[in-house]
DNA sequence: AAAATAATTGCAAAAAACTGCAAAGACAAA
DNA sequence: TTTGTCTTTGCAGTTTTTTGCAATTATTTT
């Protein structure tokens, strides 16, 4: 086999599998390990891969890129948090629920702002004390410990018995289709009673989360009035959404 | 697995879990915990997550709420909190309310002790939150500016829906004849509904506090269960309250 | 203060990477 | 086809990296 071949067998292993065994490619094209290094050594210099001890593994799945979509990720909430405070009007009663672009919200708060904010975090909740304008309430419940909010029925009650102005809620995946699901139920349970309670209900979700899903659904898409991504609102990438019945900012 | 692929998962874990446990991933993988404590280094060194004893948590996730900020009197607070802890048994259900003695009792029970906690601090449920064996409720409400608890009438609604075996109160203000008393008006009016819900109600004060009064009336001093101070309950400082029907440790 | 957990260190076995080399193969020019 | 040159490949020996274990030390918990 040419060498030209054991790479673009290389190539395509590795983006199917996102990694590959060097012991496991040389077993399957019948070359030696050290033929297959060799080739992996050239494909790293080329760029179309990475090159790891035992293996190797497709450019995008590297600590390097997870590390940058991070940084990148931290200005890119703080870009969504922005937008969701430009919704909030002196005298409004609403609530902010958990997360890391939800705790930015909270950050982001200006001081003299005054509103009754309600949330089930507890993150949200110590970094809205510290606005003097903000009445902050807590919704109480079980404390997941994970997450730190409140779960459980005790929640679920109290907020149905509040009518806010604006919720701002993250959620663990968006699907067009799917509406926004979660890996854990009891967070959807909480969420299904935000959005029964809000006149308006804004998703926070970095763009990287669309077209994702998981087990548990929280609402359709639709159920939504508002959705916040960093990217501009004429995105291509948006282009389902604005079919839909939502607002997007 | 390759290491790339021990980092991926290690950061996936962190960031769904906020802290992760050594020993957890380890026996996740199937590697040695040695080979995980080699990884989280690394990741650390890298900046993707902070290392500490026995795990890892997200960067970010660290707590200032419950730091010691104030040192007055701790040898006497964490003698009270002992002696408190020392009437909790496996299985009851208490609640442990704010200020800086009732929060060394949180973070005085042992990781392993199995009880349900309810509160109405911030600080005290940051605690509570990491220790494994304690399901932990917040009870919601306005949240005080200064001192982080819940108070208002929806407190204390909730609270009169609950029975606990002990609840843990500190007051501002004792007095043999006054009784228990407040400079502040809501908290009086939550703790009353705390006591209500209580079988035993149990006072945890620094001796410094009796013979003191002020605006506002919790209760008198014979509501009270068990008073704690630091002080040996033969005392001659508490002398006065021997006559009462409380107990004293 | 004692007991339980976790971290560190040094070490050894295993796996992988590197090095130099020689045989095999590719290819152009004679 | 043959020859000479250059590249590719596999092998053997050496070095490096990874991993788990055991003994020691440090930290946390009770």
């Amino acid at each position: 086999m040419l060498k030209e071949e054991r790479h673009r067998v290389i190539i395509n292993e590795v983006e199917l599998h996102n990694r590959i065994l060097l012991s496991d490619i040389a077993e399957q094209i019948g070359v030696s390990m050290d033929t297959i290094r060799r080739d992996v050594k050239e494909l790293d210099a080329d760029k179309q891969l990475k090159k790891v001890h035992g293996g190797a593994i497709a450019l995008g799945f590297t600590n390097y890129a997870t590390e940058n979509k991070n940084i990148y990720a931290l200005e890119d909430k703080i870009k969504i948090a922005t937008k969701a405070l430009s919704l909030i009007n002196t005298g409004n009663t609403i609530l902010i629920h958990g997360g890391t672009t939800c705790l930015e919200l909270a950050k982001l708060i200006p001081n003299k702002l005054e509103i009754t904010c309600f949330t089930t975090s507890l993150a949200v909740a110590l970094e809205l004390l510290t606005k003097k304008g903000v009445d902050v309430f807590f919704i109480g419940g079980r404390l997941s410990k994970d997450s730190q909010i409140s779960i459980g029925a005790n929640a679920i009650h109290q907020l149905l018995d509040i009518t806010f102005d604006y919720s701002f809620i993250g959620t663990g995946y968006v699907d067009i289709n799917y509406g926004l699901t979660e890996f854990d139920l009891e967070s959807v349970q909480v969420k299904k009673a935000i959005i029964k309670s809000s006149k308006k209900t804004v998703l926070l979700s970095i763009s990287e989360k669309l077209n994702s899903k998981h087990r548990y659904k929280t609402c359709e898409i639709n159920a939504i009035n508002t959705m916040i991504t960093e990217l501009d609102p004429d995105d291509m990438l948006l282009e389902n959404f604005r079919k839909q019945d939502i607002r997007l900012l």
